[in-house]
RNA sequence: GCCAACUUAGCUCAGCUGGUAGAGCAGCUGACUUGUAAUCAGCAGGUCAUCGGUUCGACUCCGAUAGUUGGCUCCA
């Protein structure tokens, strides 16, 4: 029998016979470890214990308790949730189950509605299984066989994505009665999983392939860790997490309210939420206007006309807002805006453009409506009127990269005064060229600008992930994704490269020898949609907003009454420097006003009572350090402005 | 738009298998003039989301509508 040679991660290697399997040499290295295995990767790739190593190989293993072995771990637990689910409802068809960032789900095609109710029976099902102890074997079988094995069993969508398959070869995994499709790798057995540090999490439909005009399916959410401990911090961490949802936390707080009479998606801002968007608005604007840019004020809405030449009108009318009767030939068909680029390409358009004016840069604060469907509205984050800061960059194509990098530039700045800017990471938005009616159909423009952009976007040296099929329909995007307290990634930010709608606005400039030329243009946002922006804040400081935004800077605190007229003279002192202060002269405990201060996250409260009139000082607290002496009201002033000039 | 759950006082929530509702906080009134996270007492607050049905009787069961939440799809 020949030998082979398993190398191991540290560089050291071993023979031994040829199909010598990944447990055998686990145990060969040692009793504990060759326990702990429950997966190896074999030059880069993962397989079972079981897999048999016919030729030289690196071997890494995958350990119990490991980070990388919980994707298999959890990819086991999938399997028995599904075994369960038809062990307990009979007629089910499995569509697909895999994992995901913190846990797993599958999706079922079955007549029985699942509610969460029915979670504990599922659960107990499950325990049941791993109790059983099944011994988890695979069966590698080709195209044909595992068509045929499917149909006999039933399970149309195994059938429709085997077929899709290009591999000849599949591979079925068996515990007990139940058998799946999957390429694998799994736990040997049942017996592995800790049947406490499973939870079924939630129940929702999905459609099938993900397309709105499949069948919707049941997906159960669930998570499996490797130790009970594990799961209960997880599911902690959850509800910590819950406990920052701007939803929540913005309604308490009295940042912003809703009315169903109002409307879905229409929050009514209240002044807390106003100032923190005032504050950031005028940051913004004065910021965009030392980088350059024109400021804009442009109509809300527009005859069709426009959204026609734009293509709007084609694309994404179905989320507009139109107002008139299509009906009436003889009276203006109007829609209100849901972005501001036609507006103000028709500003450029006003006059004839010069080379030398270009690169041409439009900033304005930019109330957008979309009729956005009923469910999706959430909090203030995804709504159907709301401000972007909009803006459009028109340039020569030579003057493309550094325009580009400006406006990344512009971005990045605005994220870091938000102290955001290690929670946010970029997307790269690529057309999907299988979309024929999301997209515009010019295949050799897509492919130059994506990689036009690809280059900037290397040479910035910037990290991007990569996503097929979420372009804007005109142009590829890089996105700044934020994930807010449920998990959800939502994008704050998008920075777009158009190559299309210069063409269509026939859009010109005259470059220097007198030629008519297609200026390009830059769709971008700087800090985007305030209401989003300020959702988004809220949720990273669980409410406790950075002083420069907070919408009370300072609350004053007198002791009692009799030092009312001194607390109103500090809070002059400090409103004429413009810091946002307010006096609490309620008659009430201290006590009672610092925890009303604390619980309203206001950066720092003034304590005033005799002795702070005698010398003329205030006592500050700040809401995370507590009490910091007192100090000159001189010193307190000069203090405070610079931690808001600073952005601290 | 689709799937599921939820909707009780301004807010947070209790109310077992049907017998017309309760707490804390907030609010109002009064007393207390207060030194670093809740002073005390009294009062007032609800067509139990809305509409319809079953029932002698519905907050409770059923249906529709609206809103909210979590997903799916969509997202210039």
């Amino acid at each position: 029998m020949s030998k082979v040679k398993v190398t191991l991660p540290d560089g050291s290697s071993r023979d031994y016979d040829q199909g010598v399997s990944v447990k055998d040499v686990a145990f060969d290295i040692g009793t504990g470890l060759g326990r702990a295995s429950i997966g190896g990767r074999i030059d880069g790739e993962e397989v079972d214990v079981s897999y048999q190593i016919n030729e030289d190989v690196n071997l890494e293993l995958i350990t119990f308790g490991s980070e990388e072995g919980l994707d298999i771990y959890r990819h086991t637990a999938a399997h028995v949730l599904a075994q369960a689910v038809k062990r307990l409802y009979g007629d089910v068809q499995l569509a697909i189950g895999p994992t995901i960032d913190d846990g797993f789900y599958y999706d079922f095609d079955m007549d029985y509605r699942l509610s969460e109710d029915d979670f504990d029976k599922i659960e107990k099902e499950m325990k049941k299984i791993v109790k059983e102890k099944l011994d988890i074997t695979s069966e590698v079988t080709s195209k044909e066989e595992a068509i045929a094995k499917m149909k006999e069993l039933g399970e149309d969508y195994k059938v429709e994505l085997i077929e899709e398959l290009e591999d000849d070869e599949l591979t079925f995994y068996s515990q007990g009665e139940f058998t799946d499709l999957c390429r694998g790798p799994h736990l040997p057995s049942t017996k592995k999983l800790k049947a406490n540090a499973i939870k079924l999490l939630n129940v929702s439909g999905a459609y099938w392939r993900g397309d709105e005009n499949n069948k919707m399916l049941q997906r159960v959410y669930a998570t499996a860790f490797y130790k009970k401990k594990e799961l209960d911090e997880y599911l902690e961490r959850l509800e910590e997490a819950k406990k920052r949802d701007h939803n929540k936390l913005g309604r308490q707080m009295g940042y912003f309210t809703t009315d169903p009479s109002v409307g879905q998606g229409l929050p009514l801002i209240m002044h807390k939420g106003a100032k923190v968007i005032q504050t950031l608005q005028r940051f913004v604007e004065d910021e965009e206007e030392r980088r350059g840019y024109e400021l804009t004020k442009t109509p809300y809405m527009a005859k069709d006309d426009l959204y026609r030449i734009s293509g709007h009108w084609d694309h994404y009318k179905d989320d507009m807002f139109v107002l008139g009767d299509e009906e009436e030939v003889d009276k203006d068909l109007l829609a209100l805006r849901p972005m501001t680029c036609p507006y103000q390409f028709m500003i450029y358009n006003s006059k004839q453009r010069s080379y030398r004016e270009l690169p041409v840069r439009y900033a304005e604060t930019s109330t957008l409506f979309r009729n956005e469907s009923s469910g999706e509205m959430h909090g203030l984050i995804r709504i159907r009127q709301f401000t972007l800061a909009d803006g459009h960059v028109i340039c020569t194509p030579e003057q493309l990269e550094e325009e580009f990098s400006s406006v990344v530039d512009l971005v990045n700045y605005m994220m870091e005064s938000l102290g955001i800017e290690e929670d946010i990471w970029y997307r790269f938005s690529k057309w999907d060229p299988n979309n024929k009616g999301k997209y515009i159909d010019n295949p050799e423009a897509w492919e130059r600008t994506q990689n036009q952009m690809r280059n900037i976007l290397d040479k910035l040296e910037i990290d991007y992930v990569e996503a097929e099929g979420e372009a804007a329909f005109y142009g590829p995007k890089l996105d700044v994704q934020f994930k807010n307290v449920h998990g959800k990634e939502d994008t704050v930010i998008t920075i777009q490269i158009d190559f299309a709608l210069a063409d269509k606005f026939d859009m010109t400039y005259v470059d220097k020898d007198n030629q008519k030329q297609r200026p390009i243009i830059i769709h971008r946002s700087s800090i985007g949609c305030y209401e989003r922006t300020l959702a988004m804040l809220i949720e990273k400081y669980a409410g406790a907003l950075p002083t420069w935004l907070a919408p009370v800077q300072t609350q004053i605190i007198p002791i009692s009454d009799k030092h009312l007229d001194y607390a109103y003279k500090v809070k002059e002192e400090l409103a004429k420097e413009g810091v946002r202060v307010e006096v609490d002269d309620r008659q009430e405990k201290v006590g009672y006003k610092i925890r009303e201060a604390q619980v309203e996250q206001v950066p720092y409260m003034l304590i005033v009572g005799d002795d702070e009139v005698e010398a003329n000082t205030v006592s500050p607290r700040h809401r995370r350090e507590g009490d910091l002496g007192a100090i000159s009201i001189e010193e307190f002033k000069k203090d405070i402005l610079e931690e808001i000039e600073n952005k601290a």
